[in-house]
DNA sequence: TTGTAAGCGTTATCAT
DNA sequence: ATGATAACGCTTACAA
């Protein structure tokens, strides 16, 4: 039973001190003749020694570790997201762990914990539950994604819901369409808000009153898009277009109006925000509001990075802090969805 | 600047030994007095100790952090199989490490390596260009996800893929169907096989002729799901039935089908193997093979487990290994895309 | 350019 | 039931 070489090993084999091993192996060959570095770089090959990242971070107080935590992996949303800070991330040397809350707030919370414990670098979060001030106490840098107010602590990338609701509730405005339903997550708390007040200020703008009975509150999945649908038809005058909170909801909804019989777009009009692969599979094929995922996961790990080129741990705490937003435009997918009304 | 505090901050607020603050965190409480216990715990509280993982890791050589490694997280195959893995692993206290290669070689490689020097406890992998003795060389417990051959070392979890096709054909066949293409993924090469060998299987059992140009090879997304059906509608006597070897496939394939003004399923059937969300979402809905995702995550949670409680390093190389495999069975989830033929 | 030696914060071993 | 002490494998002043 061999253990696993170390540097004490390869420093054996090769000739030298540890110290000279660690050089080569950190990069830090500045300061090693070529002749050094070629003989520990053989004896590391003949020993199959592999570097021990923990005693490493042991020492070095980094892991090259970051956290990302989200509230339902399973959303399509996310992993293309999570594909923007991965390719970003990686290229640092940075591994990337998923934390998937499931929406649940002990989890969440849990998450944090798990970070400060191992001791990893940054935090990357689509807050649900978790408040600013206990993101602030993990002390790890920490950057949000998705577009959520409260939170004057922190980075924040994501998009610019409140300018994604609108572009989508003035494409239905401008096929001619004055009742105009809304579906909206339940558990989406914060960026909800953005979204109603979005369609709040709209109804105002153009003069439309409001008709609570038009807003849905449903679990955020395929079947609260249902249900919402099959509530709004139900009404004595249903709206003639719906705007979803997300595609997984406008999804639902579609289904909804096939099972009623209800003719999309011809009786309906259904606007969804996201642009997950299943819009555009849909028939017909799904009008959304697309937001560049990819390019906001990058965008977070570029805001990740600025906090830990610079001394991590202070970050936080010490110089003046100016949170920046990135929040990136959305774009009108149109497809099959939409129409005029029918009258 | 007041650097974090250690357990020996810890101990000598409580007027202990660090030992026995180790025992109390440790959960090792079995003898330690209740009063100690008591002491130390307001300790920890007063100076807000977080235990450091990396420094027990270095010293336990474990790191209770586990690697899952997959192709394409994008695939909503693979969030789904990983919750199923986290809920499992998290509940005995491990975290998991996503990575995403992309299909891309060097990027498995690089992860297998990252799971060394990180010292990860185990690998979950489907395995895409890796082969059984590069697995073996990490020395680190894996367990595979996927129905691969080739791969005698190592525990399996994965479903019938063999069966799952055979389900699909027999569903075309016993519709009318005697004329059925293949659509299969490019990059997957090794299910693939299993699929193809099916197929074939299954055309000589019901002595049909084999005919290769029903059978198309395209890249593993939806652009080369339309391709191929593009071109097998381009036959001169085209099918009457299509099997794609994943769902993707499929609605990429019903999408080509809409555009070419072709009517599903009155003029051609399709039918999937996955069942992801987006499956059931297209119209008409997809008929598929339910793979159970989620349990396959879970499985291959249990076996990684089953590693880990034994001697973790030895677990490989001493005892004789007899690997198991678990192929869960696959169900047809029949919908609308599927129907006889009109002739 | 290279080596010596002192940590990093735990846990394991052995005493007491 | 508790404590002293030696690892764990690495990095980093400081010396040479």
């Amino acid at each position: 039973m061999k253990r696993r070489p170390t540097i004490i090993d390869v420093a054996k084999q090769a000739g030298v001190s540890k110290t000279t091993v660690s050089r080569v192996i950190t990069g830090d060959g500045a300061n090693v003749r070529e002749e050094t570095v070629q003989r520990v770089q053989e004896a590391v090959e003949e020993l199959g020694y592999t570097h021990n990242a923990v005693a490493s971070s042991l020492r070095t107080a980094r892991t090259n570790i970051i956290m990302l935590s989200l509230p339902d992996i399973t959303n399509p949303f996310w992993p293309a997201v999570a594909r923007g800070v991965q390719d970003r991330m990686e290229k640092e040397g940075y591994a990337v762990v998923f934390a998937n809350s499931d929406w649940d707030t002990e989890r969440e919370k849990m998450f944090l914990e798990m970070a400060r414990r191992n001791r990893f670098d940054a935090i990357l979060i689509n807050p649900v539950h978790v408040s600013n001030d206990e993101l602030k106490a993990t002390h790890i840098p920490t950057v949000l994604i998705g577009s959520h107010e409260g939170f004057p602590d922190f980075d924040i990338v994501g998009s610019n819901t409140y300018g994604a609701t609108q572009l989508a509730l003035t494409h239905l405005y401008d096929l001619g369409h004055r009742r105009i339903g809304l579906i909206r997550g339940r558990r989406e708390s914060r960026p909800g808000h953005s979204r109603l007040r979005s369609y709040t200020d709209f109804l105002q703008e153009k003069q439309i009153p409001l008709d609570n009975s038009l807003i849905m509150r449903v679990p955020f999945d395929e079947n609260g898009g249902r249900q919402a649908l099959q509530q709004l038809l139900s009404l004595s005058t249903p709206p003639t277009a719906v705007l979803a909170a997300n595609d997984i909801l406008a999804i639902g909804a579609l289904q909804a109006a096939h099972e009623a019989g209800i003719s999309v777009p011809d009786h309906l009009s259904i606007v969804g925000i996201d642009d997950i692969f299943a819009a555009s599979a849909t028939t017909p094929p799904l009008t959304t509001i697309a937001k560049p995922q990819y390019e906001i996961g990058k965008q977070a790990a570029e805001f990740l990075l600025d906090h830990l080129e610079k001394e991590p741990a202070l970050s936080l705490s010490k110089r003046p802090f100016t949170p920046r937003r990135h929040l990136f435009d959305c774009t009108l997918q149109q497809r099959g969805s939409t129409a005029p009304p029918i009258n």
